[in-house]
DNA sequence: CCAGAATGGATAGTGGTACTCGCTACTATC
DNA sequence: GATAGTAGCGAGTACCACTATCCATTCTGG
């Protein structure tokens, strides 16, 4: 099919298409001639795979190109593939060297060492959680380090449901964009099915009239 | 104290906070004359606030403003203010009226109607959750439904955490603030542990050499 | 008391992101 | 052979979160 199709079947503006082929988020289709090009299914996909991302996910172009990139290069590792993806699709808050920071990783190092799981401690996640913990610190909100053991129990779960996922797929191809669309429909399914709990548990402790 | 200190203690540069003021994200100071203002320990605090916001949550001024007017105007009802955090905290990619959009909103009624929650079916969280199936779908990964009821469970349990981490508030003000801190810090904290979550999890079931 | 620094307020400019447009030199198709 | 479509490219747009500059006024240290 030509440019125009694949902008009918994606619901994609065609300069958009030829933007994303510029930024490399969309392979290039096959040349016909020195001006003509046409594109498969696979691309129909990539497009839909591609607004996933920015729309829902809210990706900046460059990490949707990160992400997609390990998905094209197929690592039959789950765990390499597990981390790039992490680390496109996390927004990292410049690391501040706050004096409580310290308190914060000790927390998160705690944490991670009672519940016994097996992660780097230096890993982006962590580092995060450690700049949440000192966020909600200079907020006096030092409890909020309180609630994290019932929040990592709840991500336990979370994620041996992630990684049965994962398990279901078919092929390393599907399993390897299983692991994109995991984590960040999920990120998004997570937080919506939160709210969605927090009104539940809202009525539920303060029935309105 | 003066704006050149307010700065200093909060981190934010002068103009920055002179730019706060203009979009009403942080409130004048007290006129001491006609081009002097004297801030207190309030704004230094609101200013962290608003940092939070922008910096953890991700949240554009223009959401900010809503969710502070929210906290500045106190509702003793605590699900008032909730639905407001929770709507300004949202991230809505415009309603799609996809083929497929039926058979998702029914999956999310039914889901809801399973877990016996008390919540609006119309509920925006409810709308970004058929969203979210929908991209799925359009990307072949229908079976992701099949994980929501999983993090649903999970969510609760979150969920209650949230609202006894509420009634650990001393004041009103104290609570309404822990409604906007418990929302956006929560998500990250949230997200952040599932990833460790994942990578434990991942490393359980496939150990590295 | 007075010079110089600081302030509030306003307007304009910057840098980044995600497109979107317009153009040219073609090619495909009716 | 007229008309429509296409690739590729540079420039332009819209929005956002600041950031810089200016000015009249006010504060402050000597």
């Amino acid at each position: 099919m030509r440019i125009a199709e694949l902008s009918r079947r994606s619901g994609v503006a065609v300069a958009t298409i030829k933007y994303y082929l510029r930024e490399g988020v969309l392979p290039p289709g096959e040349r016909t001639s020195p001006n003509q090009a046409s594109y498969d299914d696979t691309h129909v996909h990539r497009l839909r795979l591609v607004r996933a991302l920015v729309d829902v996910g809210g990706l900046p172009i460059a990490a949707v190109r990160d992400v997609l990139e390990t998905v094209d290069a197929p690592d039959p590792a789950v765990g390499k593939t597990l981390g790039t993806v992490q680390l496109a699709v996390f927004r990292s808050p410049p690391p501040t060297d706050d004096p409580a920071r310290a308190a914060a990783e000790e927390a998160v190092a705690t944490l991670i060492d009672t519940l016994g799981w097996n992660c780097p401690p230096d890993h982006p996640a962590a580092q995060a959680l450690v700049g949440v913990l000192v966020t909600a610190g200079s907020l006096g909100h030092e409890r909020l380090v309180e609630v994290l053991p019932r929040y990592a129990a709840a991500c336990a779960a979370v994620a041996e449901s992630d990684l049965d996922y994962l398990d279901g797929a078919a092929s390393l191809d599907e399993r390897l964009e299983s692991v994109v669309v995991g984590i960040v429909l999920g990120d998004s399914a997570l937080a919506a099915l939160r709210r969605l709990a927090q009104v539940n548990e809202a009525l539920k402790r303060y029935p309105e009239p």
